[in-house]
DNA sequence: TCGGTCAAGTGGTACGACCAATCGGCCCGA
DNA sequence: TCGGGCCGATTGGTCGTACCACTTGACCGA
């Protein structure tokens, strides 16, 4: 079971974590080390990595705990990557894109009415929205209230890992061309055939519906040239 | 510009990055540190992140270089998180089935001549294999193969980190079920399809291939327990 | 010209000390 | 008896120094 690195230290301390489970708290460092043979500094260098990772959490004064796989730091480093130009906005929107596909329609499948129902608070939040920022904040809700109605965590992990960033840059390049496609009753009419997929566990459909819904983005990236009247 | 921390020396880390460029050497971690007012510990503190991340890559006696963003970390946490049942196969193969569809579609879409003949030199070779890792490793090409034909290095870098993670962990699942759905026939027939609507161009017929190839996959998962005759 | 050798430079580890945040128990007062 | 505040032990965070392991390139000799 070789994870993270091939060094034994990584490897005792993916057994370790394995083994403790979520939510558990790990020996002190100065223990840890001794155990396992090797400085504080080794040791401390390895955690450093499984911190930066989202595995584990440590908190100065209490201790470090075993958490669930968290996205920030694969966010930080698409952000990252996306500034020093090694990714391109274009192709993490493609991600993006495949992943919301996906997510709608798993969620239609799963038809959890709970989850759906968030899934139409935030639509109907666009829709009584005043202000641009409004609209932005019930999007962004919309979306993550499909993701997580899916249930399905490694698609919500890489999702949430790209939202923040591709809302940044997205918003970035907006001000940048002076445009603004985000006309409230454009963005309702997009979002709202993807819900009512959802209401009807109809997954095709929903598939279809986040698909099309994209097109409206799609615009921005490939024409980015393009006025308002 | 916040990236990777909240925090001055991974901030100043970050830009010092975006300004070097890839393949740029890092100055030394001691003159560094200085430069940074900060100990040599709480530079190598934030560095070791970065390289964890795939940003960076050091190398003793040498120095510390920007590289491309790299897989590698990403898939150590993934291959963690599914050991230590943060994450399931089964919502990490959701993920690798929807990326999948979209590399497929636009690799169609670019219809790079070049690259597509690669892919067709991975079915060749499965057509030819002789033992079931050879097929294993046709297939292993067949799909990087399929990636790079995007040329979308986003797709391509998510993919890559899922990969390995899956094969090991199919691999593990099938030893344990003595079942061995990868006849050789059943393989390359699962493939053909997707690799004829790249030749055509054709991106709405590749992504239904794609799919259609992955139900393969998909009783594995959902039927674990089904026994040949 | 080729080859090895060696020294400087660079990242990797170790140790010891101290700082900063946290947590829990003890003590005091109401 | 109960409540709150104080204080000290615990634990992660940083620092400085020394030394090790590896790489690189210049130098020297055959």
């Amino acid at each position: 079971m070789i994870v993270i690195a091939p060094d034994p230290v990584s490897d005792a301390l993916s057994d370790l974590i394995r083994d403790l489970g979520e939510g558990a708290r790990l020996p002190p460092e100065r223990e840890l080390a001794e155990r396992l043979g090797v400085s504080r500094t080794a040791l401390r260098d390895r955690l450093r990595l499984l911190e930066g990772f989202g595995v584990l959490r440590r908190r100065q004064g209490s201790g470090t705990y075993v958490q669930r796989l968290a996205p920030q730091g694969l966010e930080s480093a698409l952000d990252l990557a996306l500034s020093a130009s090694h990714l391109s906005i274009e192709s993490l929107h493609s991600v993006r894109v495949a992943l919301e596909r996906q997510a709608a329609r798993e969620a239609a499948r799963k038809g959890d009415p709970v989850a759906i129902a968030h899934v139409g608070k935030a639509l109907a939040d666009m829709e009584a929205a005043a202000t641009a920022e409004d609209i932005d904040r019930a999007d962004f809700a919309f979306h993550q209230a499909l993701l997580h109605a899916t249930g399905n965590a490694a698609l919500t992990f890489f999702a949430d890992a790209m939202t923040g960033v591709l809302f940044r840059a997205v918003r970035q390049r907006r001000d940048r061309l002076k445009t603004h496609p985000h006309d409230k009753e454009v963005s309702v009419a997009a979002h709202r055939p993807l819900y009512e997929a959802l209401l009807a566990g109809d997954a095709d459909a929903a598939g279809r519906a986040s698909d099309d819904h994209f097109q409206v983005w799609h615009d921005l990236f490939t024409r980015p040239r393009m006025e308002r009247p």
